[in-house]
DNA sequence: AAATATTTTGCATTAATTAGCAATATAAAC
DNA sequence: GTTTATATTGCTAATTAATGCAAAATATTT
């Protein structure tokens, strides 16, 4: 096998898997792993792969590990503003804290006027910026990684609250394990928002379909509307759809 | 798995979630908890997560406030520096919000163990950014000019509390007026603060020495301590020393 | 203050890389 | 078609990187 022909071989696997292994290479075509080696080298000198230790990585590879601030803020935005015509004026709304979140709080229009209550610093610092919205903040404990309000006080207030619509940014969602997450007491407080809303809408990129995590918030049951950066008529949507969810 | 890969897969599972714990990595990844902790600690190094005991957390996840322009700042921080040396480890400090409040609450040091109780978004915020602060937000209507919680429900709940010290950044002080302020929903807030606190201190830049506003909050007889940028023995202190404040 | 969990540290093991050298193949020149 | 120069390949030994393990030190929780 000539050397360009390797290379090319090489070229072709990284392009497929995304990631090659020297000793892998080195087996199936049978030359020694240094030659592999110097192959890789020379095709990261001349930018076609990554080299790492071990082996390379194809160079697309980069895009999504080199990323910006907020991830995936674009489908995060597109998730928010399909989100903002689920809301009226005069509507009590119930809302966590995340990303999506803070996106579906910058989005919403000047005049809308309604009342916001949330446990969340940053979302409660966001809705505040609105001229004609009000915000109810529901105090307690904050939990420091989440910036969220969580124990007894703030889920007792919660209960005491009758909602239009819940807002939850989710974590995790999947057909079997239903809605999960990974912090005890902000599964306790996203709970009680749930229950003490009329109707609950989740907020998610697509990424977290089929995902799971430890704890479980509740099933797909028990909430109602998903909403995602996907077309409505998207194949991944259809269990959720089945499963009887609203999709938006 | 390539190590490259194995932190893409990391930092995706960051920005995914929000968070991640060094264990779930390990269990999902098959690699020991070691090498997770490895690469947490090169991803933070570089800047892509924030690494935190057990785990870590989405870089852009906390950053939604932007330090805007301060009048006077540098006064502010003076007055927040003296202010440092009144709190001890253990503390319950019941604080209202206002810049000189969230100056000091930059300047806490990292090692101190309190627990603060407040109203103020900003002033929770910034707290909750110390490791060994114990943040507890009185929720309510947030008023959105001072972006904090006002009304019956956090008065209440500020009333059942009985809190060391009590720290507020004042607006206008003066020996006949007393303690003054300009909004009526703050003033209730402020007013139960004091009360349920066994002591006081005023945060106060020395230009609002001798002015007053329209609402009163309390007597100078009511609170105990007033804090400016000024000299101890400045005779502009005088007055406020001779109605009985502890002057620092 | 005790009990757990997590992190740090140093060390051992394995895998991967480098560098120099010899063998072989390829290309160019005669 | 030889011969000479150049490139390529595989091998060895020395070096460096990556990983896991275990004990000690820190944090965290109860």
């Amino acid at each position: 096998m000539l050397k360009k022909e390797r290379q090319a071989y090489i070229l072709h696997q990284v392009s497929l898997h995304n990631s090659v292994l020297s000793t892998d290479l080195s087996n199936s075509i049978n030359v020694s792993e240094d030659t592999i080696r110097r192959d890789l080298n020379e095709l990261a000198e001349t930018g076609k792969v990554i080299k790492v230790h071990g082996g390379a990585l194809s160079k697309s590879f980069n895009s999504f590990y080199l990323r910006s601030d907020v991830y995936n803020v674009d489908n995060k935005k597109i998730v928010a503003q399909k989100t903002v015509s689920l809301i009226k004026d005069g509507m009590f709304i119930l809302t966590g804290g995340g990303t999506t979140i803070i996106e579906l709080a910058r989005l919403l229009p000047e005049t809308l006027k309604a009342t916001f209550l949330t446990g969340s610093i940053p979302a409660a610092y966001e809705y505040a910026q609105h001229p004609n919205i009000e915000v109810i903040f529901i105090g307690d404990k904050i939990a420091k990684k989440s910036q969220i309000a969580v124990g007894g006080e703030a889920i007792s207030k919660i209960k005491a609250i009758k909602a239009d619509l819940c807002l939850l940014g989710v974590n995790a969602i999947d057909t079997a394990y239903g809605i999960t997450d990974n912090d005890w007491d902000v599964v306790q407080v996203k709970k009680a928002m749930i229950e003490a809303s009329t109707q609950t809408a989740l907020l998610s990129i697509s990424e977290k379909l089929n995902t799971h995590q430890r704890i479980k918030i509740c099933d797909l049951a028990d909430v109602d509307i998903l909403i995602t950066e996907l077309d409505k008529q998207d194949t991944i949507l259809e269990p959720f759809s089945k499963a009887g969810l609203t999709i938006f």
